[in-house]
RNA sequence: GGGCGGUUAGCUCAGCGGUAGAGCACUACGUUGACAUCGUAGUGGCCACUGGUUCGAUCCCAGUACCGCCCACCA
């Protein structure tokens, strides 16, 4: 059957990958040698109810090609595929799913029942980034498939695996060591999810914000001389102040204020440092006061210089409040609307003023119990949102100040204003100046109208990286891991080079984040997860009473284990019979449990007797499990060793860790690389992997980032639609030079689909002249005698070499320049015309021998870049294929390289690209055959030409030779060791000819002009390596020769007297 | 503000001490025993700028400008 014009990859690629399935082709170990190495890779784990986006698709296409390079090779081989369970991103779609389904949301349906149905949602995704990676022509094996929730409570059946046991036993050993530890911190809140995020999923954007400047009043109407020097220590401004000027960004959170601070070194109120102020919001009877304190926070030459302290919102200010002693006044609920909780205002301001005085302290629950919204504020959201159509806190509290005569004034004119007033908040995806509000009316321009000074400006404002809401600094209780304490080997495996980073600019990045490592928020306030495992139950004071406030904590792997481990303890303390003790999954319900029991039973239990004690209506002691999930980068911290069976002592654990790559985005450097790093080397005490190799974000061909708001998303499916995978895969290969940015262009996929095209029909010029007919593969080539034959040998060994380093060192855009040279350069434009005459001549046999060899080395060699096409070449082309992705990796050298022939072909080639060129100059119709004169030529061009005349003749479309002068009206064709002639009398114009002549003489004598003058140069002869010098000679005298040739040729042209 | 990159043909990028390269695009010609998803020939570059090191710099060093990315951040 003879073969299509192209290749048909619609068709092809799913039959060549079930072909691969059928065969277990991909299997850990498959095609392994006897005593073969490991090498093992695995998949940065996609969110298992993603879809596979263009970096994925880079991203994998490299890990396959390394992958079946490797198993080519005979290495014993596992890509270890699986996905991650991707905590918010998968609730925030499921939560979805529900919402469209019109279904009761998260909170009515219950943890339990809301989990099972993220399984589901799972289970309903699951296979997809599976179908969508071997589309690509993964060669992942899909047998050992993880996912980073693998066994955990309330997995389905199918989902069995231990992963969860991994991750749970991780922390509960992290735990025991010290290394996490739980603790009120300010956190990173995302008022959307209402959970707690880490540092790295905050993302700062710059937005259209707005700067209020207010004056707090003095306490007791105290009043101070305010002092303003310019640079030269000249008073500028000199007045009698009862007030200090603050300024702020987030109006909202003065409500939580504990102090104003400047700095030590400032002057200007150097007075009245240690005196009160005023918080100027809320109701005039319950104005509260907060200390002027110093610190070396403030700038001086920062707006007026003083600061005011909201140490439970703002993180600099969480500084200043720790190192001053300033109670911190949590103002909002998780989602982040103004509390409502506590006392009322004027009981909770009364609280806190005796705090202030210092008449008394209180516990970190008493101060969070204080709740300093102002009544008529509670429950209203921080700022207003867009949805909102009422003012919120924020603007409620400036319209009170303002009202109240204590914004600080300007002139209407004041530039600073802007032109906008505050308006609701834009969010992070508005247009700038979307912070709008109303236009601010037109102003007399007298300089006599004042107006409240709100300054206009672009302020950094956080902003949840999956959410995209205005991340909110809360105070909350939250489990860390202390990363300084594991930091170090991690910094160290890089150090040494035991983990190896490419680029190595990745390595300074990595450097710099850990040196500066800060603690890590591992606990989420979600539920799908692993959830912590940590129990509560009621402390025990110092009378031996039971407490309510379930300070006792219990770390075990389960709830039997946490059971056991509480009877233990509350045995040891209060001789208490484990049957009372039970385990609830909700706080509350435990909480309401120990406030049920009768007030008796909580006194002195340890002093009961025990019958006494029985005698009591003693139902139940409570205890309750965390209901915090982990940080997903928690586990996935976790995937080379989870993914390979550990804590079991595995046998695949034994042969494929530490794993050999690493291929990732740098965007995950910190997410992710640190701190499997950290965790590997905690765990288990060894690196996660020899070599990481980043590469950037892929982006859209003019180099912006691909996103849906721009419409520039390229799907990776619809690319391998229309060209195929290996196109795609082609051109990300060939985009993967190190360090650059990625831009990928479907023009360029397009061609390279050309070349998918350009190869497949080679093999279909090779089948149709009965290359393949008795062949059979082997890795060393045919015997050849013919110039070209021995050529095209050597180019293949080259190429091969070129291809084997620079896979080596990760110069993925390398080997596919190699390859596409070869296939497309050498073989296409020049080895299948020469072979044509050679299929008519002796050597017909030895050419066919050597074009099946070539072809094949070409399959092999670019079957891990374009898997597909090659093994459909590769199975149609011979009677018995086997597998070419199990086909042995050439190693021959280039000893295959035949210089000879080298140096011949260098020549014939040549030769036909000088008549090509001159033809083509002096417009001779392609189709017409030409005579060819020997003007001159020495014994070597002799012999090359008697060796390949047919080849020449035949590419260079000239008639046969003949020697002797170059005839009248004639084309000039030097080349080394001969002058050639083209008899062109009557055809060509003189004059075009000289002019070509003379053109190509200009630039041999540029050459040449440069070469002469260096080696004019005695400090040249001097200091050069010999080689480069001898280089040099040798150049210039073939350039010489050339010269002479070409002026000889113009001499003769003149001669004949033509109007040159 | 700190850190890391980049600046080479119209575009996208290689190269990185001694002849400036590729692909695409462009121009002209072309149904030549596989391929028009093609062939042949060609046009196109003070290798960002300024200094320095060197016999010699696109390449090494310093500085400048511009462009990216990461981290931190002034209330």
């Amino acid at each position: 059957m003879p073969m299509e014009k192209t290749f048909d990859a619609k068709a092809a690629e799913p039959r060549l990958t079930a072909l691969w399935q059928a065969a277990g082709a991909f299997r850990a170990g498959a095609n392994a040698k006897p005593g073969a190495g490991p090498f093992s890779i695995m998949i940065p784990p996609p969110n298992v109810t993603g879809a596979l986006h263009m970096g994925h698709a880079f991203n994998n296409t490299l890990q396959d090609v390394l992958t079946r390079w490797h198993r080519m090779r005979g290495d014993d081989v596992l890509w270890q595929p699986g996905t991650d369970h991707a905590g918010i991103a998968t609730q925030m779609v499921v939560e979805r799913e529900l919402a469209k389904e019109g279904k009761v949301g998260r909170r009515e349906m219950g943890r339990e029942k809301f989990i099972a149905r993220v399984w589901e949602q799972k289970k309903k995704s699951r296979g997809n980034i599976r179908a969508q990676l071997e589309r690509l022509g993964a060669s992942c094996d899909w047998s050992r498939e993880a996912f980073t929730m693998s066994g955990a409570p309330g997995a389905p059946a199918g989902e069995e695996g231990n992963f969860h046991d991994a991750v749970i036993k991780v922390f509960v050993e992290m735990y025991h060591k010290g290394l996490i530890y739980r603790g009120k911190r300010l956190v990173n809140w995302d008022p959307q999810f209402e959970t707690a995020i880490s540092d790295l999923e905050v993302e700062q954007t710059e937005v259209d914000g707005f700067m209020w400047h207010f004056k707090y009043p003095l306490a007791g109407g105290a009043s101070y001389e305010y002092v303003e020097k310019d640079a030269d220590g000249n008073v500028v401004l000199r007045e009698t102040r009862d007030w200090i000027s603050i300024a702020t960004t987030r109006p909202e959170t003065m409500l939580g204020d504990g102090a104003v601070a400047v700095h030590p070194s400032d002057e200007r109120y150097a007075p009245i440092v240690g005196k009160l102020c005023e918080i100027p919001v809320g109701p005039k009877a319950h104005r509260r006061l907060i200390p002027i304190i110093v610190d070396e926070y403030p700038d001086p030459l920062f707006g007026s210089g003083a600061v005011k302290i909201t140490g439970a919102h703002d993180f600099n200010d969480y500084a200043v409040a720790s190192r001053a002693g300033i109670p911190l006044y949590r103002l909002m609920d998780t989602r982040a609307n103004m509390r409502t909780d506590g006392p009322r205002y004027a009981e909770s301001v009364a609280v806190a003023m005796s705090v202030a005085r210092k008449e008394c302290t209180l516990s970190e629950a008493e101060i969070e119990s204080v709740n300093l919204v102002p009544d008529e504020l509670r429950g209203l959201h921080r700022f207003r949102r867009p949805e909102d159509t009422e003012p919120q806190a924020r603007e409620r509290v400036v319209a009170q100040i303002t009202a109240e005569g204590l914004a600080v004034m300007t002139r209407a004119d004041d530039p600073r204003l802007g032109k906008t007033r505050p308006g609701p908040d834009p969010g992070p995806r508005a247009e700038p100046g979307a912070a709008a509000g109303e236009e601010v009316p037109g102003q007399a321009r007298d300089g006599v109208d004042l107006v409240p000074l709100v300054e206009a400006r672009k302020i950094m404002q956080p902003f949840g990286d999956r959410s995209k809401v205005v991340i909110e600094p809360m105070l909350t209780d939250q489990w860390f891991v202390d990363t300084a304490r594991i930091v170090q080997p991690a910094l160290e495996a890089v150090r040494s080079g035991r983990t190896k980073i490419i680029p190595p600019s990745g390595e300074k990045t990595y450097y710099h984040w850990l040196e500066n490592i800060e603690p890590w928020c591992i606990s989420r306030q979600l539920w799908w997860g692993h959830q912590i495992p940590v129990w509560y139950g009621p402390g025990v004071d110092e009378q031996g009473r039971f407490t309510r406030d379930f300070s006792f904590r219990f770390c075990a792997v389960n709830d039997e284990e946490a059971l056991e481990e509480a009877t233990r303890e509350y045995r040891r303390l209060a001789n208490f019979n484990p049957d009372e003790i039970q385990v609830f999954a909700d706080e509350s319900v435990a909480r309401q449990k120990l406030l049920d029991l009768r007030e008796a039973e909580w006194k002195d239990i340890r002093a009961q007797q025990r019958d006494e004690f029985e005698e009591l209506d003693w139902t139940v002691l409570p205890i309750y499990r965390d209901p915090d999930v982990l940080d997903t980068w928690f586990s996935s911290g976790l995937w080379p060793i989870g993914t390979l069976g550990w804590p079991e002592p595995t046998p695949e654990l034994a042969r494929y860790f530490p794993t050999s790559v690493l291929v990732t985005g740098q965007d995950i450097l910190f997410f992710w690389v640190a701190r499997m790093m950290m965790m590997q080397l905690a765990v288990v005490d060894d690196i996660p992997f020899r070599t990481v190799y980043l590469h950037g974000l892929v982006r859209d061909a003019k180099g912006k980032k691909m996103s849906k708001s721009l419409g520039n998303v390229i799907d990776p499916l619809e690319v391998i639609d229309e060209y195929g995978a290996d196109a795609l895969r082609f051109a990300n290969a060939a985009m993967a030079s190190l360090g650059g940015v990625l831009r990928l262009d479907t023009q360029r996929i397009a061609g390279y689909r050309n070349f998918g095209t350009k190869l497949w029909n080679a093999c279909r010029f090779a089948e149709m002249n009965g290359v393949w007919e008795g062949h059979a593969t082997r890795s060393e080539p045919p015997k050849a005698s013919a110039t070209a034959n021995r050529w095209i040998i050597g180019e293949a060994a080259r190429m091969r070499a070129e291809v084997d380093e620079a896979l080596a060192a990760f110069r993925f855009d390398q080997a596919a320049a190699a390859l596409y040279g070869f296939v497309w350069g050498k073989v296409c434009d020049w080895y299948v015309e020469f072979a044509k005459p050679l299929f008519d001549g002796p050597q017909a046999g030895e050419t066919r021998a050597v074009m099946a060899w070539v072809l094949d080395q070409s399959l092999i060699l670019l079957h891990p870049i374009m898997p597909f096409v090659t093994e459909a070449l590769w199975q149609t082309t011979r009677a018995d294929p086997g597998l070419l992705c199990h086909a042995p990796w050439p190693t021959y050298g280039e000893d295959l390289v035949d210089r000879e022939a080298e140096r011949e072909m260098r020549w014939v080639t040549g030769l036909i690209d000088a008549i090509r060129s001159a033809r083509a100059e002096v417009h001779v119709p392609v189709g017409l055959k030409l005579g060819l004169v020997a003007v001159d030529w020495d014994a070597a061009a002799k012999a090359a030409w008697g060796r390949n005349e047919a080849l020449i003749r035949r590419l260079a479309r000239v008639e046969a030779l003949t020697e002797g002068a170059a005839p009248k009206g004639s084309v000039a064709i030097p080349v080394e060791g001969a002058t050639f002639a083209i008899p062109l009398a009557g055809v060509i114009d003189i004059a075009a000819e000289a002019a070509r002549l003379q053109k190509a003489l200009e630039k041999v004598e540029k050459d040449l002009s440069g070469i002469r003058g260096r080696l004019a140069n005695p400090q040249f002869l001097a200091s050069a390596k010999e080689e480069v010098v001898d280089e040099a000679r040798a150049r210039a005298e073939t350039l010489e020769a050339e010269a002479a040739q070409i002026g000889a040729a113009l001499a003769r042209l003149r001669a004949m007297g033509g109007p040159g």
